[in-house]
DNA sequence: TCCCATACCTTACATGACAAGGTATATTGT
DNA sequence: ACAATATACCTTGTCATGTAAGGTATGGGA
C-alpha cells in the first residue's frame, strides 16, 4: 500500500485538517504529522517540510496562535491553538469541501448504480 | 451564495472531476463546465481559463484524447474521449480522494457525534 | 445594431507541495 | 563508547497549477 496521495490532493487538505485537529485542543507541528497518519488508518502521510510552512501560514493569517513551551526532557516544542478566525475559516473550508465532494460522488456514482 | 471554492480545492478535484465526467461518453470543454455546475448544484463553477489547461495536460498525459468537430450551426468543439490510461488514473484519484475525506471525517466528525 | 451565449485559447502572477538540506537533543541498541 | 533512531523544529530551489485578464470567432435574439 502506502501510495501517496497526490500533492493537489494534500493542499486542499491541509488547512482544514490542521484546524480540524486543533479544535481537539492545542497542539504542536510533529503531533500533528502523527494525528493525519493515525486519522486516515496510515494511508495519509504528509512530509515535515510541507506542513511547518502551513503552521506558518495559518498563524500569519490570524488563524492559529503559537507559545513555544519546553518540555520536562528539555525538548522545544510549539504549540498551536484555534482562534475564533480560524474556527471561521474551518466552517468555510468545510463548506466548499462538502460541495465538491458532492459534486464528485454525483459524477461517479452517477445518475445510475454507484 | 456563490462563494467561490478555494483553488487548492479545485486543482484537487479537477481531474477526478473531468475524467469521471468522461466516463459518461465523449464530451467538451464548455459542456462539461455546464457539467460541473450542475452536478454540484450549481455551487462549483469552474473558470475556462483553468479547464482548458486541465484537458491539455490530460491529453499531454495520454488520460484523454481529443478531435476536432464542426457542429451543424458551423461552431467547432473539441470532444474527449477517455482512456484506458485515463480509466486507471480516475481510479487511483478516487483511491486518494476516499482516503483523505476519510481523514477528513474523522477529523471533524471526531470520535464522537457528527 | 448590439449584446449575449457559445467555444476555444493564452499569458503574467502568486501560491504551495516536494525533495533535500540543515540544527539540536533524547533514547535505544550494540 | 558509539551508532542509529526518534523527537522537534526550520529553510531553500524547483515545479505545477489556479486566477485574472486578455484574446479570437460565430450564432441567435432583441
Amino acid at each position: 500500500m502506502k501510495k501517496p496521495v497526490y500533492k493537489e490532493l494534500v493542499a486542499a487538505s491541509s488547512r482544514p485538517m490542521v484546524l480540524s485537529i486543533l479544535t481537539g485542543g492545542e497542539n504542536y507541528g510533529y503531533e500533528i504529522l502523527k494525528q493525519v497518519k493515525l486519522l486516515s488508518g496510515g494511508e495519509v502521510e504528509w512530509s515535515d517540510g510541507m506542513l511547518y510552512p502551513v503552521l506558518h501560514r495559518l498563524e500569519r493569517d490570524g488563524m492559529i496562535t503559537g507559545r513555544w513551551q519546553l518540555t520536562d526532557e528539555g525538548r522545544r516544542r510549539k504549540y498551536y491553538r484555534l482562534t475564533d478566525r480560524g474556527k471561521g475559516q474551518l466552517a468555510r473550508d468545510r463548506e466548499g469541501w462538502r460541495a465538491v465532494h458532492g459534486a464528485l460522488e454525483m459524477s461517479w456514482g452517477g445518475g445510475r448504480s454507484v
